[in-house]
DNA sequence: TCCCCAATGTTGATGGTATTAACATACTCG
DNA sequence: CGAGTATGTTAATACCATCAACATTGGGGA
């Protein structure tokens, strides 16, 4: 009577691990305030506050979990803005940029999370890939890629980082503003 | 026995806020770690964890008080290197973002604790007027100062923190590599 | 098919944390 | 000099992360 392919009631779970990052991430979603707590999402989850060692050696690797999926979607969020704009045809790294920034102020807990640790560099150089592969092809001429690449990240990291704490307002028009201002008419 | 100057042993003491204030900074201080306990500043200091709440509604509270003094001191930083720069005859606006850059990677936790909150955006208007107003002088002409402005602290703050996370290698040659190569040669 | 065992989850305990309430001391001002 | 207030203290509460010991389950060899 337990094999249902959802939501069974068993004493083993199915995939907590999965759920645990969910429920996570659901919990810093939106305007989600601070931190979360370990006991906090396992509630939330239905399980006991220990059977999170089962799947994670600690907090902290929980929450670096969480991060790496943030990661993805933010990655995931860029490409589509760049698929988006070069098909309209033009600004396409620009746009890749201003998702990064609406990312942030979409999910200000997750964004914070996702940099706020010393940790757990490994994944956000590959989310860092997709802005050296795509300002390598749109640097202008005659500029070091590398240094395009890094000019352009921390523009709209310090944009996003700035706009979540509010000390600039949070508009579009803005982000665009100072994105184009610095990357020419042609990005 | 107890009127000496400094350090006395009494009931009082004298300055706790400033001396729990200081202890924070300290506790933050250099490759400081992680995030500091209010018992912990409060056994430093050599007081009960809760006289703590004679100066402060909260932990909360504390932390921005810590948070005020690095923004004091991060403006004297950039304050000195753009007046150095200035007698020195150049690029003293590039001079006050690479001081910026570097007051956040010579403290790193107290530079998170500033930015990690979304709270206490009041003291911040104050360290971001330094920002504007030699930002207004510095623009190139025809240029747009707010947006000017906005533009380089975006830069100076998300290099920042990049670097802090090591994603990008906390190089000064690079600071200054990524700060030319948006200001231009004369700023 | 059955049984064992490793994977997964539970309860209980420990030490850490912030915060409140009730009490103690000492400085100040009348 | 005496009272009241500012500033400390101790005791208690409720949370938290984490560890150890125990319970259940499902799957893979006999």
């Amino acid at each position: 009577m337990k094999k249902t392919t959802v939501e069974q009631s068993s004493y083993h779970h199915g995939d907590l691990r999965a759920a645990l990052v969910a429920e996570g991430m659901r919990q810093l979603g939106g305007e989600g305030a601070g931190d979360l707590s370990l006991r906090g999402v396992a509630r939330a989850v239905g399980v006991s506050a220990t059977a999170v060692y089962r799947h994670f050696p600690d907090k902290d690797a929980l929450l670096s979990a969480i991060a790496e999926e943030g990661f993805r979607l933010l990655g995931q969020a860029q490409r589509a803005a760049f698929g988006a704009a070069r098909e309209a045809g033009g600004r396409a790294f620009q746009a890749s940029g201003s998702a990064y920034v609406r990312f942030a102020l979409a999910n200000p807990a997750l964004f914070r999370l996702m940099f706020a640790r010393p940790t757990a560099a490994s994944r956000q150089s590959d989310a860092a890939a997709f802005l050296r592969e795509n300002s390598a092809i749109s640097a202008p001429p005659g500029v070091d890629r590398e240094l395009f690449a890094l000019q352009a990240w921390s523009l709209v990291h310090g944009l996003a980082m700035l706009m979540l704490d509010g000390l600039a307002p949070a508009e579009d028009t803005l982000i665009d503003g100072v994105l184009s201002a610095t990357l020419g008419p042609d990005c």
